[in-house]
This record gives structure tokens, C-alpha cells and sequence, in this order.
DNA sequence: CGTTCAGTTGACTAAGGTCAATTCCCGTGG
DNA sequence: CCACGGGAATTGACCTTAGTCAACTGAACG
């Protein structure tokens, strides 16, 4: 069974054959260190299933400005699920920030399978519902302060200050990376 | 054809043994201004349709602080989607803040129409979509500063200023209510 | 008319940003 | 093995934004 059936399967209880048919749609993939994904102003027509590596998404507000807004690691989706959803131009990059390997359905792909069967359509609702309780909880963390946030950080997620450099984790909070620093210090 | 009926045939195109099927689910509900939907600690197990009135959903973070989160407007679901996904206890308030009437499905009801037909699957996967792509774009304001925020909210739903008292406008955008104040002052 | 609660205003304070200088780390070429 | 060059991190001085608290205004409603 491969990493990606695994995780299939913790969310649906395909059988052997669906298994083997969403197998068979996916290609692969593999990004070297800063390689993008996608670029602002394209339209994300994939979803990607990360095996190995690290990505990025960020976001470039009104003032030009490029803020991380998600890491994802392995065994999870790798997409702009809005610019996906909505066949709309993304305003995000999402770029490889180590060597990658990944696989991909694209959007037609994924659409036929959506109309096969009811257990395709449940799997790409509970897609959205996964996505969505992690954007949930993120909401709810902004209305922490910065420093509230980072130590939440700390906390629940210490391996991601270990594989990322301390500037993109201070992008990621919000913060600047000399407050950060200067955070860092204080303890 | 009832604004429910509107509103779904928007999203899925259902015949009208489906939306006879789907109303056929729906019980009526009316909460007076300062009612609670939900309290904390409940687990959220029904999906409203707002008709007329306006909701509140508040969160209130560890440092027991209350901070709105969300508004609701006529015509859009209303509910702790996480809660009512994953099983688990709200964190949250949601609660009317005029007299409201709403109509809703409850958890087991739409379950068992998820399983009954593709369309029901799609329409599921499409609202939980239609959700995430509102709070995706909430994750990408948190980066501006409370000022930007403040003038977006005045450039995308003015009119939200005139039906909602100020103290909650700012809760929302996560700044004093004095601040606020201020801010429209400097105009 | 008082009460009450939302909104405003001002003085003060604290959190966090900005800029610049410095140091640290690490890879690369000699 | 060393020198150096560049990006990341730290530190300090200074500034801006926003929070806090308290006093005041103002409208709404009995």
C-alpha cells in the first residue's frame, strides 16, 4: 500500500479497486529547492500529495509584500484549494523550500472521478472539511497576539523552528523577524 | 420556490424531487435577539438557513475573552461547521443579534442524505467548499494591519457598519473599540 | 429627567516595527 | 587549512501603532 492509499484510506473506505483508480490517475512530481508550483496569477488546477520535502505558500498583499501563509510536510495535500475551487487566478506562490517529491491529480482528473461514485464524492467532501478545520483553527489563532502565537508554536509544533528558517517562521506569525528574535531572547 | 430552494438550486443542480426531499428535512426555528444557537461546550450538530435576522459567532480565546469571529446574513448557512464535522465541543458562541428566523437539518438528516445520491454527496462537498473559500480569504487579511483592515471592511461591506454597533466591528477586526473610534476619527 | 450603555477623546503605556551595526555560520575557492 | 563573502540571526536606538484607563458626551428609553 503506498503512503498515499494509507492516508486514503484513514478518510474513506475505498475498496481495492477505487484504491487502484485514483492510483492510476496520479503522476509525479518532483520540485528541486525553490522550484514553484505555482506562480500568482495562474490557476491551480492540482492537487498534490507531498511524499518527501518541504513547501511553502505565501501570499503577496496590496504593498508587494510576501508573507508564508501555510507550511505543508509530508503525507498531507499540497494545493491553492481556493484558486483550485474557483477556477480563479491564485494570488499565492507555492514554492519546494527543500528537494521534493510529490504526486498530483489534476482537476479534470479529479472531476470524472468526483461523478463516479459516491464514495469519490465523499472523499473530496471530506477533503474540503479537512482543509477547512485547519483554516478554522487558524482564524481563531490571530486573535492571539504575536507573542501568544508564537509560544503556541512552541508548544505544538517545536520540529518546524528545527527544518525552517527562523525569518520564514516569523512571515508565517506575522511578526518581524527581529521581534522574533528579540522574543526568542527574552526567555 | 422558498429562498432555501433558490439558494441550493445555486450551488447543485438538483431536481425537485431532491429539493422536495431536502425541505421535506427542514424544521423551523425562531430565536429572539441575545439567543444562543449555541453555547460552548455543546457539540454543534445542525446546519441553519438563515431567513431573516442576523447572527453572531464568537470565540472566546484562554484568556476567557470573548472575540467575534464571523457575522451572518440572511440567506447563508449558520454554524460551527467544525464542531458539527469532527464531533468535538464547540468553542464558540453563535448567537442571534436581532430577532432572527432560520430554518435547519439536522446531523443525522443529512448524513443519511449524503448516502442517498450523488447530488446530495456533491451538494456537501459544495457547501463545506463554499466555507473554506470564505476562510481562506479571512487567513489572508489577518497579515494586513488592523488599519487596512478597517478600510477593507469599509470598502467591501459598508453596510455592515450601519447595522452592527461599533465595540462589535472591532472585536471582529481584533482591535479596542477606542482605537476604532479613532480611526474613523482621522478621516 | 435620571440611567444606562455606546461612542469619543485624551494622557499614558506597552508591544512591536524599522533601521543600522555587528556577529555568527557556513560554503566555496585559493 | 585558511580567507572571505553572503545570508541569517542578534542587538540596540528610536519610532509608530495600538492598547488601557479614565473622564466625558450623547442618544435612547423608561
Amino acid at each position: 500500500m503506498t503512503e498515499l492509499e494509507k492516508y486514503l484510506s484513514r478518510i474513506v473506505n475505498f475498496d481495492k479497486a477505487e484504491l487502484d483508480e485514483i492510483s492510476n490517475l496520479t503522476k509525479e512530481l518532483t520540485l528541486n529547492n525553490k522550484d514553484f508550483f505555482l506562480k500568482e496569477g495562474q490557476i491551480c488546477n492540482k492537487i498534490c500529495f507531498l511524499l518527501e520535502g518541504l513547501i511553502e505558500m505565501t501570499y503577496i498583499d496590496e504593498n508587494l509584500e510576501e508573507h508564508i501563509i501555510e507550511f505543508f510536510f509530508p503525507n498531507s495535500f499540497v494545493t491553492d484549494y481556493v484558486s483550485f475551487l474557483s477556477n480563479t487566478k491564485s494570488d499565492c506562490n507555492i514554492r519546494a523550500i527543500s528537494n521534493s517529491k510529490l504526486i498530483y491529480f489534476d482537476k479534470d482528473a479529479l472531476n470524472k472521478l468526483y461523478d463516479k461514485s459516491l464514495n469519490f464524492q465523499k472523499f473530496g467532501r471530506l477533503i474540503s472539511e479537512r482543509y477547512f478545520v485547519g483554516f478554522a483553527n487558524r482564524i481563531k489563532k490571530t486573535k492571539l497576539t504575536p507573542k501568544q502565537r508564537y509560544e503556541m508554536l512552541l508548544t505544538e509544533n517545536p520540529e518546524l523552528l528545527q527544518t525552517v528558517p527562523q525569518y520564514k517562521i516569523a512571515s508565517y506569525l506575522g511578526i518581524s523577524a527581529e521581534w522574533l528574535s528579540k522574543l526568542r531572547g527574552k526567555k
